[in-house]
This record gives structure tokens, sequence and C-alpha cells, in this order.
DNA sequence: AACCTCACCTGGGCGC
DNA sequence: TGCGCCCAGGTGAGGT
């Protein structure tokens, strides 16, 4: 589920249930995921106090007590689940749908790799069933020095963000537009769902070339970007395939993409046939993108 | 440097 | 019903 509205989501939940707590105990179910876990990474967690939670593009910093940081990453199929205490049968969902309960209701503890539970007795699992993601620990000072966040781009919702600092990483790039919005270095917390959809509000083709975009472009790029991601976090995210639950307790964003995922379907802004054939669909960089010819150029 | 491809994993959906 | 194949929200590493 994992692009910045997703990862804002699933933090906002987290930071509900977690913030000002204690954990009381942690538990590893395995040695790591994309990396090994830290050493000791459950007792180094084990009796300190969440303080806070600040979100750096697709990435969650965990503030504890004691001045270190847990950073979490939760790849392509990471999630978190929270349980009340008691061993309630079902998961309740915390506010704002972060968290999802363990597909239909079977167990999906078996792709539970880290717990942790809380002076209250609370359980909040990391379940990530294709193990791309990853959990490290570090010195709270100096967070964005950590390897894995010191090259990223700016936060596309802050002020920073702007037609002017956008043109200036993408001038001379002689990549598509498409792979530079991937690019973590270009703009922090894009993924493929949504620089389909800002794309297609900025009407630029996901072929053009990134260094051809500075300048008007730019201009309508910017705030493509920032509305789209703005929607999507007020829609709680966007949930596929697994992560899709019809009771409105996850992200509804998926409702409303205009192409991505949407092969053939008439796009929103085109009159249908024969003057457009709808949503196409060409595979970049190994992925697919999705796009209407006729409005995207 | 800049760019591209691969690799890491599991599970769901589809066609046969 | 079962099997094989393709596809999936990410991204660092390693090669050209």
């Amino acid at each position: 589920m994992p692009e910045l509205p997703e990862v804002e989501t699933v933090m906002r939940g987290l930071s509900a249930v977690l913030t000002g707590q204690t954990i009381a105990r942690a538990e590893t179910r395995r040695a790591g995921l994309r990396w090994p876990f830290p050493e000791m990474l459950a007792e180094r967690l084990s009796g300190r106090r969440v303080e806070g939670f600040r979100r750096r593009g697709k990435y969650m910093l965990m503030r504890l007590s004691g001045g270190e940081s847990a950073l979490i990453h939760l790849g392509m199929s990471g999630r978190m689940v929270a349980r009340p205490p008691g061993e309630g049968p079902v998961p309740r969902i915390a506010p704002q749908g972060a968290f999802s309960d363990a597909r239909g209701g079977g167990d999906g503890l078996a792709h539970e790799h880290l717990m942790l539970e809380t002076g209250h007795g609370w359980r909040v699992g990391f379940q990530d069933p294709r193990r791309f993601g990853c959990v490290d620990l570090m010195p709270t000072e100096g967070e964005d020095r950590h390897k894995l966040l010191a090259g990223m781009g700016p936060e596309p919702l802050e002020e920073g963000f702007t037609p002017a600092t956008l043109s200036r990483s993408l001038a001379g790039k002689n990549t598509p537009i498409k792979a530079a919005l991937l690019d973590q270095g270009v703009v922090a917390g894009l993924g493929n769902i949504y620089v389909a959809e800002a794309l297609f509000r900025a009407g630029i083709s996901p072929r053009r070339l990134a260094g051809t975009v500075p300048g008007a472009r730019a201009a309508r790029l910017v705030p493509a970007i920032k509305s789209v991601l703005t929607e999507a976090i007020e829609a709680g995210g966007s949930s596929l395939r697994d992560y899709v639950r019809s009771d409105g307790e996850i992200g509804r964003f998926q409702e409303r993409f205009e192409v991505y995922d949407r092969l053939g379907q008439p796009c929103p802004r085109c009159p249908g046939p024969p003057a457009c054939p709808g949503v196409q669909r060409i595979v970049q960089a190994g992925r697919s993108s999705f796009f209407c010819p006729r409005t995207q150029r």
C-alpha cells in the first residue's frame, strides 16, 4: 500500500495508538526483512516511551525516549495491525483507517515480523509478506543524515517544493519524467500510482523527457502533485487487492483513480472513442505507466 | 555522473 | 481443482 499518502495515514494511526505510551515489550519473529534488524532490536525497544512520529518520504520515524528513533519502511506489502488489550477477536481499526485487520479475518500472523506491546496491553504488529520493508534504529539527533534519508529530495507537500525547485532538479535529465518522479532524490514520497495520477492532472506524458519539463510544465506539475497527494491523504490513502475492504475502514482514494490501473477505460477528460482510445498502458523501467494519449503530451 | 537492469519475496488472479 | 505464468504500491546494488 505504501506511497506517501498511505504512509502518512498509517503513521497517523500509529501515532494515535502509540504516542505517549510505553513499549512494555517487543518481539521480533525473524532476523530481519530487507536487511537484518539492528542487534537486540526487541530489547532496545522495550521500556521506551514513544514521544512522537514524523514522516520523511515513504519512511516513518518513531521518536523514542532515550534519544533514539526507529526508522520504518513498509516496502511493497507492509502494514501495521493494532490489536486491543485482551486478545479481541477482530483487530479494532484505528482512526483514519490506518490499520487493516489481517486479511479477511485470517490470522495473518505468519507474516508478522515485529510486534510492540504497550503498557496498556495494545499490540501493534508490523506485517510484511514480501519482506521488502525495513526497520532501523538510530540517534534522533541528526535523523536526516541516516544513509537511507540523506539523499532524499524535498517533501512535496512543504513550501520548499516549488516549480522552481522541481525545474532545477529536472533540468538536463535525459530520463523519462515518469522515472525522474519515481526517483526519491528528485521529490520524496511519490510511487507508481501517484506519479501516474499527477502526470495525468498536469497533462504531461510519462514518456516526455524530464529535461523538457522545467518551465510551464513544471508549473502545472507541482500543483498536480500537491493536489493528488493532499486529496489521497484526505481519503485515507489508496487500498488495492488484498487491502480492499468495502466497509470504508481503510483508504478510498482508489475509487478516484483517473488513469492508474484503468487500462482501456475512458479517460475522464475525453469524449471517448474514436476521439480518444481510452487509458493506455506502457512499461517503463519495468513498471506499468497508465496515461491518456490524447491529453497527456 | 547518469542511467538501466536486476534482485529481493510472497500471494492473488488468470488462462488452460 | 490444479498448475504455471504474470503481475503487484519499492529501492539499493551493481553493471554499462
